[in-house]
DNA sequence: CGGCAGTATATAAATGTTTATATACTACGA
DNA sequence: TCGTAGTATATAAACATTTATATACTGCCG
């Protein structure tokens, strides 16, 4: 149950509302991790249960009372054990990389269309990635780098392949 | 509901059975999706039931009757439809890229062996990568390229940071 | 004052995914 | 002949995730 032990590692870096793992969660797409609050609250208390975090209630200066987790060394404990786990390389899951896979499916001007769509919201979320102070920030940047070249190649590609259609030649 | 429409997806390239599919899945990461058996039978029954694949049993030389599916015209147009949707970038959701996140809080040591390991998995996942023949399979390989450079750049400063600790100063 | 936006927590229902288990057919080697 | 490996289908149970809905508190704008 990886959720658990990701808000474990994330509490370990400093105490936090079950809000503020939200926004940590979906701020932060180099964690590798995402999940809904509805997700969140409940795997909280089962923490609290375990006595892997610790709860203090704190008024909020706008909205209800905050509950406040930090983690105890049980919970550090447990989420170092759960980070010597064997790494292994992830398999992506995601429906936007499905549609990636069937663009031949797709007549060559969609195809082209979605590229650049594509590259558009490669360079936006680049934009909003700084330069990374973790490993794991620097591999994701990396990442979105090579994805944009590769982008563009299969533009050009795409592109020269309409050059050479027949209506064109 | 993504795993229905890669199906269908498959089943546009070449009939297939459930175990066929199922291998094609596990088979190519590049795809962006992955499902055991277990989620594919049901999932095959429904799209019967749906009209959107058609069936047809075939005796197997090997092991108990196949059956075969094929796409029908309603299944092209409901992959279709799934293949419209706006693209987004995918926000990776995998355990072992989540223990990457926390690579800061392992030991230097504990951090450049989980690296080493790491840079051995993208080698030898590369050497079964071939180079692409689809833009999804091209993208897969400039990625897994990209980790393994990123992976040397984070061992090097792993190896940089051990020299300047305070023993070996 | 009334509604809206942002912060904050929470639960129920629906849906999706994994794990465990069962069955059946063939071929092959001990 | 018996066990094992590979092919092939299938279901139940457990677990994880998303979607929908509800509540509450504050400040601000009209």
């Amino acid at each position: 149950m990886s959720l658990a032990h990701v808000l474990l590692g994330l509490l370990g870096r400093a105490p936090a509302s079950g809000w503020d793992l939200g926004s940590r969660l979906t701020g932060d797409p180099a964690l590798g991790w995402n999940a809904e609050l509805a997700q969140i609250y409940p795997a909280l208390q089962r923490l609290l249960r375990g006595g892997f975090v610790a709860l203090r209630r704190r008024r909020s200066p706008k909205g209800p009372p905050r509950r406040e987790y930090r983690i105890t060394a049980a919970g550090r404990r447990e989420f170092r054990e759960w980070l010597d786990e064997p790494l292994e390389i992830p398999k992506p899951h995601a429906a936007a990389l499905a549609r990636l896979a069937f663009l031949e499916k797709r007549s060559p001007e969609a195809r082209l269309a979605a590229l650049k769509l594509y590259r558009v919201l490669l360079s936006e979320e680049l934009t909003h990635t700084p330069p990374g102070t973790t490993a794991a920030r620097r591999r994701r940047r990396m990442l979105l780098e090579t994805e944009l070249r590769w982008a563009d190649a299969e533009i050009a590609a795409s592109l020269s392949g309409r050059t050479l259609s027949p209506e064109e030649r």
